[in-house]
Formats: structure tokens, C-alpha cells, sequence
DNA sequence: TGCCTTTTGTTCTGCCTTTGTTCTATTCTT
DNA sequence: AAGAATAGAACAAAGGCAGAACAAAAGGCA
């Protein structure tokens, strides 16, 4: 999936999740800088060959996801789920989760998209990201506010920041450290890599 | 293969596990450092003499992974080693990581022994350990000076805190809190339960 | 209902930029 | 001297883009 199609996909799905229907052509062009629909077209025919997403021909609003995330995943014996065993540090010598929670690592770390990175720094001591520890990132180009994502500003700088978009033009990358100023940027300079969808810690001797 | 072949492909493995798309000759020689496209383009043509890389003549990020090269995600048998990207905050948008270090989930969560507890309660807050946190627990019977331990105290309490011998006859249980003290057993008192290997927080929305 | 206008999906065409590719030249290492 | 590393120019193909044009669908209005 090329870069274009990616960010139209990311757009359809922002816009289905926000309204519960799909956007028509023109609100794609204008959502991704586009002045022409047919140049959207290009990018969903694409889509749907590669089974990302499916049209009802000629129907207004007519683009659903062929989501592979929603229903099953038939995906032979690569699930790895682990039960989350009790709860520590109150009452009883450990306690019994009822739910029977699981971590699905396979869905957690190879979902399509998701990759390691090291925190280096510490501007997100405050929500207690250190550095030295791991993040698990998802590849997306769009960010809800106040999600914590991987931001790239004038192509130069990446950092973890949480998102908040303040205006059309500006966003602000907040670190989560009493010591450090949030900064706000025009929209343009900056670049949003991925969002932070989980953090892990070692401890080793 | 060359030094610096293998740093080439050591680009292309991150920039396709992390964007789902293979890169341009622009963007690799940009993350290597080069100034010219030619550069990365000789390269990559021994990269396919070698059968370490496929291209898809002509077309734009037309570059695939040969399966023999794929140390991408190696779940050959039940291992699932992931591979650290890089470092984030600084620097490059995305600084690779020249080790090549990786994640093993299989030895990290599926070891004999090792089980998954829900945190709960703030005793830990200053070493970044929250309320809701998932700790990776591994099972023993004793721990090290300074080691993370769940310990049982008089066979009723279970509680994450930090482990110190003092003597033979005294142990020390001490929160990661600054507004907690620290608490002095008999060691008779004291069962170690396990000791904390990694801890791992998820940011839903 | 029937007519008209607007919106929308779709196709086609033409222009510009990016990208893959090849060649050549220069410097560096051994 | 030989091979590798680097830089830059140049070209053709592919992609990105805008706009025009047309038909189907939707909605308004008498």
C-alpha cells in the first residue's frame, strides 16, 4: 500500500469512525488537500483491488471497510494470547481477576503496521515513559487529540509527544514533563509518524 | 555481503516493517546519509544479485524482501523475535538502531514460570509503574538485593515493592513512593512470591 | 407525479514532478 | 593499480495532480 492510498484510508476510516458513514469523494479531496475527485478515485479504486475496502458501485457514500480487524481473524495458530493471571498489591495473596482478561500478543505486537522503538529522553516522565523503555508503535499519518504519537516536525526532529490539534493550523505537541513547555506548531511542519500503542519496561540485572 | 550493503538493507527492513511500503532510492540514501540516488542504486542491485532483496522493475517502491532475508519476524517455530526499530526523541526522524537488538516474546512472556498480574494501587508510581499496568511476573522463591519482588507478607498481603536483605533475621519492603515509608519484616514473615521481569501499559482510547 | 437543479461517482485528458536507472567522474582505501 | 565510495547529470517511465465532461442518484418544487 503506497504512501497516498495509506493516508486516503487513514481519512475514510477517521470519517467513518467520527460520522458512522463513509465520506463522499469531495470530502476525501478536501480532507486530504485534494481539488479534484478524481484524483481520490485513483487512490480507492486502489484500495479496493488490494481488498482494504469495499464499494457499492455508483452509490452515494457507498465505501465500507473490509476490515480484517473487526470480525474474525483466521489466521491459523499465530495467536498468542496469555491470561492475565490476578491482581497485586491489595487484599488477598493474589487475587483472581473474574473477567479472565487476556493479552493477545499477536494482535498487540505484529499487528500489520506496528513496530519497536527505544525512548530516548525524558519528556514523558510524567505519564511514566522512561528512558530506556520500549514502545510499541502503530503506523498512522492522522492523530486523535490527545493520543500520543511519534511526531516529526520540519522533517527534521522525531519526538513522543501527546496530540492536540488547537486549530486548521495549528497543532501542539504537549510533553508529559512538569519541566518542559508545550510547543505549538503550524499545522504544516508537522508530520505524525505513528501513535503510541503501548510501553514496556525490563527489568534486569 | 559489504558493510555497507548491509546497512542498506538494514534500512529497508525497518522502513517496510514500519510503513508497511518499501522505500525510495531517495528516502534510503537520506537515512544513509548519501547524496545521491545512484549510490543506494548500486547497492540495491547487489542487494538482488545476493537474493537478499526482489525489485519490481521501474515501478515505484517496487522493492520486496526476499524470504531468506526476513529476519523481519522470525515465527519459525513458535519464537517470535521482534526487531527493535530504532531510537525516538532525537536526532533523525528515526535514528536505526545499529545493534539490530530484538524483542524475544517468546522467552519474555511464555518462559516457564512466568505469568502476567494486573498492578493495582500506587506504590510504585516513581519507577513508572502505574495503577492498571500489567507486570510480567517471573516465579521464585527468593530475590536479589534491589530486585522488584511480589512478596507475601504474614501469608496475607501481596504487594509489588522493592527487595532488601538487611540481615539475616530482617528484610526490607520498600514502595517506589515517596510518600510511603519503607517496611521492616522478620524474614520469616516475608514469602517471595516472584520477582518483576517487565512491565507494559496500554493507551486505549 | 413530473420536471429541474444539484450533488456525486466515474472516466478521460493533459501537464508537471518524482523516481528508477544509467553513465561518467572524482576521491579514498588497500 | 584495483576496487570501493561518493557525487552529479541526464533521460524515460510512472506517478501525482487538476480540470472538463457525462451519467446516475438525490432532492426540491410546482
Amino acid at each position: 500500500m503506497l504512501p497516498n492510498e495509506q493516508r486516503v484510508l487513514d481519512i475514510i476510516r477517521s470519517y467513518i469512525s467520527a460520522h458512522g458513514y463513509a465520506p463522499t469523494m469531495a470530502e476525501i479531496a478536501r480532507l486530504a488537500g485534494y481539488r479534484a475527485r478524481s484524483q481520490v478515485h485513483g487512490y480507492v479504486n486502489s484500495l479496493i483491488e488490494q481488498g482494504h475496502l469495499i464499494r457499492e458501485p455508483r452509490a452515494r457514500r457507498g465505501l465500507r471497510l473490509a476490515d480484517s480487524s473487526s470480525t474474525g481473524r483466521g489466521e491459523g495458530e499465530g495467536q498468542l494470547c496469555i491470561p492475565l493471571q490476578g491482581r497485586i498489591a491489595a487484599g488477598q495473596p493474589i487475587e483472581a481477576l473474574p473477567g479472565g482478561e487476556e493479552l493477545d500478543l499477536q494482535q498487540l505486537f505484529l499487528n500489520d503496521g506496528r513496530y519497536l522503538l527505544r525512548v530516548s529522553g525524558d519528556s514523558m516522565v510524567d505519564i511514566g515513559l522512561f528512558d530506556g523503555d520500549i514502545a510499541v508503535i502503530e503506523h498512522r499519518e492522522t492523530a486523535q487529540n490527545g493520543e500520543i504519537v511519534v511526531a516529526l516536525v520540519d522533517e527534521q526532529e522525531a519526538t513522543v509527544k501527546r496530540f492536540q490539534r488547537l486549530s486548521a493550523e495549528q497543532v501542539e505537541l504537549r510533553p508529559e514533563n512538569r519541566t518542559m513547555q508545550p510547543m505549538v506548531y503550524a499545522t504544516s511542519r508537522v508530520r505524525i509518524q505513528g501513535v503510541l500503542v503501548c510501553s514496556l519496561r525490563m527489568y534486569n540485572h
